[in-house]
RNA sequence: UGGGGCGUGGCCAAGCGGUAAGGCACGAGACUUUGGAUCUCGCAUUCGGAGGUUCGAAUCCUCCCGCCCCAGCCA
């Protein structure tokens, strides 16, 4: 079959065949759908995670692919649980994930609820590009529609005022495997119904009271279909229609209606919503609607190991204080990730590769720390920062003298330029870079050996200087070679290491964070009877070192800015916790560590 | 014990009756002014299991096994 489709934006990832876009492509193929629109619709209780960011890259790649658009929408049906602070987070999110790839896939709306045609049709599609004042879609701004919605059903006779306690629903809706028992007023009359529904919204009954009920069969096996409640009472405000409403709608009845009302073609979610898709169809095809029906499929939620992505679970470490907030660079929230450094492009690339599918599954955090490496390794700028220093001091390098190396910002990109750095007598370097006994394989500084320094010379170490109280090495003294300058001897010798280093009298100092994953268990849900997920939390997620010593460019960082602190890792200032007295650093990944490898296989 | 979904290498995942893609991880080597990057090579005689249909089965049929979801007035 031939590939209409085009190259990408970032060639690392083109939009993936799935069974998902198999459907849709032959939806489009067939005619039966004519402009696609998919639909993102967190509900704003909790900050975006990765878990969502599959779901971002699966709906907008579609809205891309097809040319088609996708509408982020709020699913706010429950007043008590929302707030706009997590609304306004999702958006932030959502537009930074999609940034430069899918921002005119982008569907948003006027502010403003619906209102119904002439004819009696709600339908609120997404408003022009580029229109004034847009906001996300709101479940909210569709109650009145929604409840329009509920009194057709009404009328139609296939929805009741059920006036059984929330236990007794419970208990007669039965267990899976034996039949459910009808409601006492499952047959009231729809005179009666209409009265009492109408009284329910005008708040005559307190919170729990009455319930309004699809009538459609308790003796289903789906339990989903055994009279499910489309409206409850809840005299509370919510953050969007503030004190209008003391009936909402449940997720079933408002969710497939909503499709509707946007037009939505494909409503893709996850699969425990399998069940609900008879729902889904039944209210919709119940209400006899004049346009194309929105259509209910579902995909495996992509898991990653070593963290978890309930929000129940997220909002604990937020509240109990494990992590600093909900963007903690250690969170897999999206706001997390974007402030531990992790570039949009990256997350992208990465729900492609895991791809969709309807297995259980959990990625290797390995592999979204490859796509952050992949796509760092070509956009950071290369700088020298020492997170650990000791100080070398070159015995023939004249005393006050300072030179200047012209060093490339990325190897990778000749187009990115080269800033100056300089180079004096004493140097700091990493002090795991030097060994006073050095282990096998270990070709860096050691005494008599010779090392190049990144971009300046070969230098040969002669000793150290020891404190004479405690006889601890305080000082590495070496010797360079001026004929090595740039860092090539001319007499063709070799070295085996390259190590990187800061002038002594030029560095900036600043605070480093360095991360690990959140849990050490790869599935901190997988536990022992009766254990809690925060028992599986890495103590060592979070280690702070302070006085690292900087090459002066890096004095001035940019938050945001990646970079790559040469033989490392990748790195970006906090915009948090920067101070002017004291930078902070986010170390976004590590490099990879071929001498860790060895030293592991050496039993160290 | 009802209904539904799913089982392909350590992880993810193509495959849609014609003889097991790809990525990550891992291993070996080359190259290298980052022990980074890059490059090359290796890595499932077999697709949860057992039968059956077929010239031919991961793909079709039957039975079995395993895992997950569903009894919120949450989404």
């Amino acid at each position: 079959m031939s590939e209409p489709d085009t190259p990408e934006a970032e060639g690392a990832s083109p939009d993936r065949e799935d069974f998902v876009r198999e459907i849709v492509k032959a939806d489009v193929a067939s005619g039966a759908v004519r402009n696609v629109v998919t639909r993102f619709p967190p509900e704003p209780n909790g900050y975006l995670h990765v878990g969502h960011a599959t779901s971002i890259v699966l709906n907008f790649g579609i809205a891309r692919q097809f040319d088609g658009q996708c509408n982020l929408r709020m699913d706010d049906t429950n007043p008590a649980k929302e707030e706009v602070e997590y609304e306004e987070s999702i958006v932030t999110d959502v537009k930074w994930l999609i940034a430069g790839w899918a921002d005119h896939c982008l569907g948003l709306k006027p502010r403003g609820a619906v209102s119904a045609s002439a004819a009696g049709d709600y339908h609120m599609p997404a408003a022009l590009d580029g229109a004034e004042g847009l906001e996300p879609f709101r479940a909210s701004d569709y109650f009145e529609a929604l409840h329009a919605y509920a009194v057709r059903l009404i009328g139609k006779g296939v929805a009741y005022v059920c006036d059984h306690t929330a236990d007794e629903v419970d208990r007669m809706r039965g267990a899976p495997g034996e039949k459910g028992e009808e409601s006492h007023w499952r047959y009231r009359p729809v005179a009666e119904n209409l009265d009492l529904f109408a009284r329910m919204t005008a708040g005559e009954f307190p919170d729990g009271a009455r319930t309004l009920r699809a009538r459609i069969d308790m003796a289903s096996d789906n339990v989903w279909l055994r009279d499910p409640l489309l409206y409850r009472i809840r005299h509370a405000e919510h953050h969007n229609t503030g004190a209008s409403w003391c009936v909402y709608p449940l997720y079933d009845f408002a969710h497939g209606l909503s499709d509707y009302i946007e037009g939505i073609t494909h409503s893709i979610c996850t699969m425990e919503f399998v069940p609900h898709r008879a729902l889904y169809d039944w209210i919709l095809a119940a209400l006899d609607l004049p346009r194309r029906l929105p259509h209910q499929y579902e995909f495996a939620r992509r898991n990653v190991t070593h963290t978890v992505v309930s929000k129940r679970k997220l909002l604990r470490l937020v509240n109990e204080d494990r992590v600093s907030g909900w963007d903690d660079p250690r969170m897999p929230t999206i706001s997390g990730m974007r402030r531990r450094g992790y570039p949009a492009a990256a997350l992208r690339d990465f729900a492609t590769r895991i791809g969709v599918g309807k297995r259980e599954n959990r990625a290797e955090f390995g592999l979204l720390e490859h796509c952050v490496r992949e796509n760092l390794n070509h956009s950071s700028l290369r700088r020298m920062a020492v997170l650990r220093p000791i100080k070398v001091v070159l015995e023939n390098y004249p005393e006050g003298q300072v030179e200047h190396f012209a060093l490339a910002n990325n190897p990778e990109d000749a187009g990115a330029g080269t800033r100056e750095v300089p180079f004096s007598r004493e140097l700091w370097i990493e002090s795991e870079d030097f060994q006073e006994v050095p282990p096998p394989k270990f070709y860096r500084l050691h005494p008599g050996n010779e090392v190049r320094l990144r971009g300046a010379y070969l230098v040969r170490c002669t000793g150290v200087t020891r404190d004479p109280a405690t006889g601890a090495v305080v000082e590495v003294r070496a010797t360079y070679d001026p004929e090595t300058r740039s860092g090539n001897a001319p007499d063709g010798r070799k070295v085996k290491a390259t190590i990187h280093w800061v002038s002594a009298a030029h560095a900036v100092e600043a605070e480093v964070r360095l991360y690990d994953t959140l849990f050490s268990a790869e599935d901190p849900e997988d536990l022992p009877d009766g254990g809690d997920f925060t028992g599986t939390l890495n103590p060592a997620s979070l280690e702070i070192v302070r006085n690292c010593r900087l090459e002066p460019a890096l004095g001035d960082a940019r938050p945001g800015q990646a970079l790559q602190f040469e033989r490392v890792g990748y790195f970006v200032a906090d915009d948090r916790e920067s101070r002017a007295v004291s930078l902070v650093f986010n170390r976004t990944v590590t490099l990879k560590d071929a001498w860790a490898r060895i030293e592991k296989k050496q039993g160290r």
